[in-house]
DNA sequence: TCTTATTTTTAGCCAAGCCTAAATAATAAT
DNA sequence: ATTATTATTTAGGCTTGGCTAAAAATAAGA
């Protein structure tokens, strides 16, 4: 059994890890985590004690099968979680995360299996991240950024990058949401901002706003 | 914000207080908690500081108003949550009491009051037993154990006192829940062993039983 | 009442996770 | 290549919430 903390680690480095393959820094860590890097040194060698990750002095660390597992596993209760906040209690999905934040460390696996049929096994949470299965495993998805659209194209929003308040507040005011259908109207080479439509409405957004939403494309 | 062991110490003494009232013992923390007088000697003292309880040396302790508020909260939370289990999640009403026991600690005020309408404002837990209201208010119940009734009366579960799984499971084997009505064909005054009716069956039940079975008269 | 038994508290110690400050390794710049 | 900078680790401490062993207060028994 993992410590609350020890869980919080794991899933930090199974992100970063994703996020930028190869092996992640004590400083990444302790950044994301918003703690000292000194702190972050003490836990990972506890962790590679217990062979969750693998770590070498001043080389940075990796998570071993079973740390991604365990990451994996944690990541799934959020996600799911997520869903339940959203779909069933009505949550605003700019509303779930922190509590999310504290049901992903709930020990018992009944309970999420049997959550998980509640919800009707859904693959994505409300922010259209992939819900990893049971043993760990995510459905590889096609999303790509809607910066990377160019003029005339379409996609559906599948989800944020940014995950802020502020933003998802933002997009909601558009009435951009999962599922929203995006035409890309035009696109300015200067900087990167675009006019699209959603719905009836056509406006301006930013390359930044662009840079932070995922769009599957098809 | 209260921490977790904090959280635990104010529902066991809510709950000591409750079985017999006046103040309550540095032992009997102890041993419900399974933990030592010396460690409850020292918590007691830090809460004592908070004014979530008073104490004295050597003298027990009581809750004050805003102790028991908080201990009713974390009692409110468990309780829905395990309604949560059973009606929706549908486990058996002997497995949710160490998920309920996790659960009970999620902080978010939100949260419980959108559960507490998604379960359709419930005001019993699946044991029979009353769940606070948002101020920590309790519906004072009239139930009474099945000991207490003699030949010929009837009355219908409400709860149990002992909520071990044996005893529940004990209890499904005789098709014994929330809502069952039962009948006293007799009772033994030798040993307090009575005969019971309950549906078509019949049958005979210990003291120890008896003793752990609300019910309502009517 | 005086002694014994029980309850409760104090004192000192431990592990988990965090911190700061100082030391050391790795990397970048001249 | 040598120095300066940055990243990382070590050393030592702190807080929370436990524990054991010993001391002190209360309660019970003769």
């Amino acid at each position: 059994m993992y410590s609350l903390a020890e869980e919080n680690y794991l899933k930090t480095i199974y992100h970063l890890e994703q996020e930028s393959d190869g092996g992640v820094s004590t400083n990444a860590i302790a950044e994301r985590m918003e703690t000292k890097p000194s702190s972050v040194t003490d836990m990972v060698q506890k962790l590679a004690e217990k062979n969750v990750l693998s770590y070498k002095k001043y080389k940075g660390t990796t998570l071993t099968k079973t740390g991604k597992k365990i990451a994996a596993n944690v990541i799934r209760k959020h996600r799911l979680w997520e869903v339940f906040l959203v779909d069933k209690l009505k949550f605003h999905w700019d509303e779930v995360h922190e509590i999310a934040e504290q049901l992903e460390h709930i020990h018992s696996e009944e309970l999420i299996t049997r959550l998980d049929k509640y919800l009707g096994h859904p693959d994505f949470d409300p922010h259209g991240d992939p819900i990893p299965d049971k043993n760990g495993h995510v459905k590889p998805t096609k999303k790509k950024l809607l910066s990377e659209l160019s003029k005339k194209q379409r996609g559906v929003c599948v989800g944020v990058k940014e995950t802020g308040s502020e933003f998802l507040q933002y997009l909601d005011k558009r009435n951009i949401t999962i599922g929203t259908k995006i035409h890309v109207l035009g696109k300015e080479f200067f900087d990167g901002s675009m006019i699209i439509q959603v719905g009836r409405d056509q406006f301006f957004i930013s390359k930044k706003t662009a840079e932070n939403l995922y769009v599957q494309t098809n």
